[in-house]
DNA sequence: TGTACATCAGTGAACGCGCGTTCACTGATGTAC
DNA sequence: TGTACATCAGTGAACGCGCGTTCACTGATGTAC
């Protein structure tokens, strides 16, 4: 049986993330303290920084994990861009912590190396999903962006609080995924 | 002429708003403390508790300044629902402390009656304009959720600073808004 | 199996700082007569 | 026009607090022989 000592227990940078995502879920990444940190987890609080250097870099390697799980849920449909999308949404509001921290780079040290890598994963996920579309290719990087918008946008609107999440977030994040269109033919007016 | 006096110059609770609105566009909602603004406006910093009594009180001031002037923006085009989507993009990127400060309502007073009302106003403005459309009821409230979270989710992306703020980004807002489409007779795989 | 030693993980005191709010105050303005 | 007084706007010292980071330290673990 496993020793469960609060010396060198071998988890506590994992423990130290996972308490950090619920804080940032809780009251947003700038309510994310290292000694507040450090009471909710049981250490002394320069626990924290032997393991992270900063709050500035734990925040970043926070955002890092986050960004590596959503392409993990993003990878499942890689040529649906509407499936993509729901999967977008329904993975902000299973880590509405990650989430936070992800869009919120002001609280985050610039150049993590793991979390740049991730974030243009991301992003490079997204835009080959588009292109899978005919469109011309003037059209694609809009086409990027609205799809992008709308996702960002529900899951945005439900995290904030301002409007209330749904009884089935699933069903409505799929039917209002569908009222994204590709490059309408109609001119804009 | 009139004397400029930094006493009982009648003009304070505005220079505070203005300065609190350069504060959180330039470093987000947390930034903007009683005492850096007083230091900014050239006041004591007890000078704002004057007249604001607390933080959260002076930020859901600024909210509610916000949501007036946004409201007022998107009332130029009450019908034309994507009209109105480009004037609430084009609000938010000429308003960004305001944006940021309306949306992250852990930062206000709750019970704020100015900012309460208005708030409850710019929903009705959208809603309405959606309305117009002859969709289906049940599918209006869909077709609300998707029109706001494309326009949210734009401004967002940019104001966040993750993606850059285009060259044109009243014709990007423009083509971005055309891809939302009321309810789509093809149904969801 | 035992021992010496290096390395790693976590501690706790201390630093300097900025914060929101309270409170008694003072200077400026407006009003009644 | 002058004066007394009330009201309003802003001041500055003080409070108690939580923060990030530094640093010398100690306890626990792993490894070489």
């Amino acid at each position: 049986m496993k020793k469960i000592n609060t010396y060198h227990h071998g988890d506590l940078p994992r423990q130290l993330l996972t308490h950090a995502a619920s804080m940032a879920a809780e009251a947003g990444p700038e309510s994310v303290t290292m000694r507040e940190l450090a009471r909710r987890v049981g250490v002394s609080h320069s626990a924290p920084v032997h393991h992270f250097g900063t709050r500035q870099n734990l925040l970043a390697s926070l955002a890092a994990e986050g960004f590596k799980s959503l392409n993990e849920a993003l990878a499942v449909h890689p040529h649906d861009i509407y499936a993509m999308g729901v999967a977008y949404v329904l993975w902000a509001l299973e880590h509405p912590g990650h989430y936070a921290v992800m869009w919120q780079p002001r609280h985050l040290v610039q150049d993590h190396k793991d979390l740049n890598r991730e974030r243009q994963q991301a992003w490079t996920l997204l835009s080959t999903a588009v292109a899978t579309d005919d469109s011309p290719v003037a059209e694609k990087d809009i086409d990027a962006y609205a799809a992008f918008s709308i996702v960002h946008g529900l899951a945005g609107i439900w995290l904030s609080g301002v409007l209330p999440i749904p009884e089935e977030p699933e069903r409505v994040a799929r039917e209002v995924t569908r009222r994204f269109q590709f490059h309408p033919d109609v001119p804009a007016t």
